[in-house]
DNA sequence: GCTCGATTCTCGCAGGACGAGAACAGCCCT
DNA sequence: AGGGCTGTTCTCGTCCTGCGAGAATCGAGC
């Protein structure tokens, strides 16, 4: 999993493409005590010794801060099994984002209804900071969801419809920051790779407030999306739905047009309602 | 929500019933920077300035962590709306928990044929560390499961069925260190709330295998629950069933042999499985 | 242009984290 | 019981790093 590991010495060098982790500098505990935190995670349940191994920290430093980390209940120590695993307070933070993510009661029925109207598994993103999260899923057993679409942050906006009208959104200078941190890595072989030819349909995208994807995320699905605006014109969110490819040149006029009723209908939600993640 | 506050000076003197953090020492930046996570967990959102007024931390200082907390991705920097909240790696920390603490599917597998075998919402839970931890819950529209009740960590053993045959699997001193970390807060007015009464209790649900509980968590439902047990014949998990408390009188036999005929089957898979969490 | 809040920088001091090494505690093995 | 081994905690002097008051910058709103 590379877990974005403590580096002694020198850092940066980025492995599969992870946030340019600037040169260092600042609270170092901090980060040693992240990187044990992600080793344990990566690892599922790990002792202290490989802890002090893997991430070149002495002994003695490694179970100082392991009891920290117990005693703070953000890891459990296993005495039986001699080692460490996660504790309950990640499982309450893990919690906590979750409900404050999870769209609103409006939203999601109009996205159920969306998934009902058409037939289509339906999908609802918006932004947090830079990043890009799917807040709903409406599916069912005959209209199933794209596997490896799951609820949370979303790691493969250039390969997805609603993930091509987030980006759109996104001014340049964002956009450059996004693709710092994430790879436009291929999923398919029919996935968008360079950035410059993304950059075209991206334009195509924001100008028609639509976005279509064929086979770039998954063989044989397609997706189409358009954007949720809030008061002042901003991309603030996206409504998906996703079908096999070989049904997307039955109907597309009646997706599109359903999709912008919907979309619509969120966002006159949205803009009523409590607080909306902004862009960045 | 009382996150257990960071405080500048004196420390302890538990709110709601709060591990009693023994007194204080240690990596005091690590204290801060979890107290901010959790103070921005519990606020969804919030303001480097309120940050800093309600943990008494110098604002410099508390943009250091943010900063710092930003940087490893725990956090996010909404700068549209100056507020910070969770970020992607609390996310993900989460997640990896949650796979990890989730019964094998084995287990799954007994544990909804229960259910069906029953017509009673049916349970399972283990230990971790001195934690109490439902990993599965199987019901259905018709069997629903007791409202409060949900995958992941239990506060409440006193008041569960299944959380007297944990309890009662303890040590006496695991017991204490439990409780040292859980009130027997009063959830109905059955609920038993004194160590003693439930001291004498626990040793019957021992001896018996099998315990009991009426109306103590939730008002008009009742829960029964039996140990699973590993080689060694120690108290590794426990199977359980909801119902209405109207109906516990209907077949208590039936209801007690078929959660011990499947707690065994749960036993055997999970002696032969792969590596299951003991007891602390 | 002005003001007020948010955010970052400067810098000298002091307290705390660091880590080698030793000590202590269990457990297995014979 | 007695070795030998791993896991875990303690000791302690050095050194460094995090600290925080205050000032400087930045940026949006009017």
């Amino acid at each position: 999993m590379s877990t974005a590991a403590y580096r002694p010495d020198q850092r940066g060098s980025g492995e599969t493409g992870w946030r340019t982790t600037a040169r260092e500098e600042g609270v170092a505990t901090l980060q040693r005590a992240f990187a044990v935190l992600e080793e344990v995670s990566a690892s599922g349940s790990i002792s202290a010794r490989e802890l002090s191994e893997r991430l070149s920290i002495p002994l003695p430093s490694v179970y100082r801060l392991l009891n920290e980390l117990v005693a703070a209940g953000y890891l459990v120590h296993l005495r039986a099994e001699h080692s460490f695993e996660l504790g309950h307070k990640v499982f309450g933070l893990g919690l906590s984002l979750q409900r404050r993510i999870v769209a609103p009661s409006p939203v999601r029925r109009v996205i159920d209804e969306l998934h009902r109207t058409l037939g289509m598994a339906a999908y609802f993103a918006v932004y947090r900071g830079l990043d890009v999260v799917l807040t709903y899923l409406s599916d069912c057993p005959s209209h199933p969801r794209l596997t490896p679409l799951r609820f949370g942050f979303h790691e493969a906006a250039h390969a997805t419809a609603f993930g091509k009208i987030m980006l759109g959104g996104m001014s340049a200078p964002e956009r450059d920051a996004y693709f710092e941190g994430h790879s436009l890595r291929p999923l398919t072989p029919r996935t968008i790779t360079e950035r410059e030819t993304l950059e075209a349909h991206l334009l195509d995208v924001a100008t028609r407030g639509l976005a279509w994807e064929q086979e770039e995320f998954v063989p044989g699905q397609t997706c189409a999306a358009v954007g949720v605006r809030n008061g002042s014109g901003l991309v603030i969110g996206s409504v998906a739905v996703s079908m096999p490819a070989r049904n997307a040149e039955d109907r597309p006029r009646q997706v599109e047009s359903c999709l912008r009723e919907y979309a619509g209908h969120a966002s006159r939600y949205l803009r009523s309602g409590s607080t909306q993640l902004g862009s960045p």
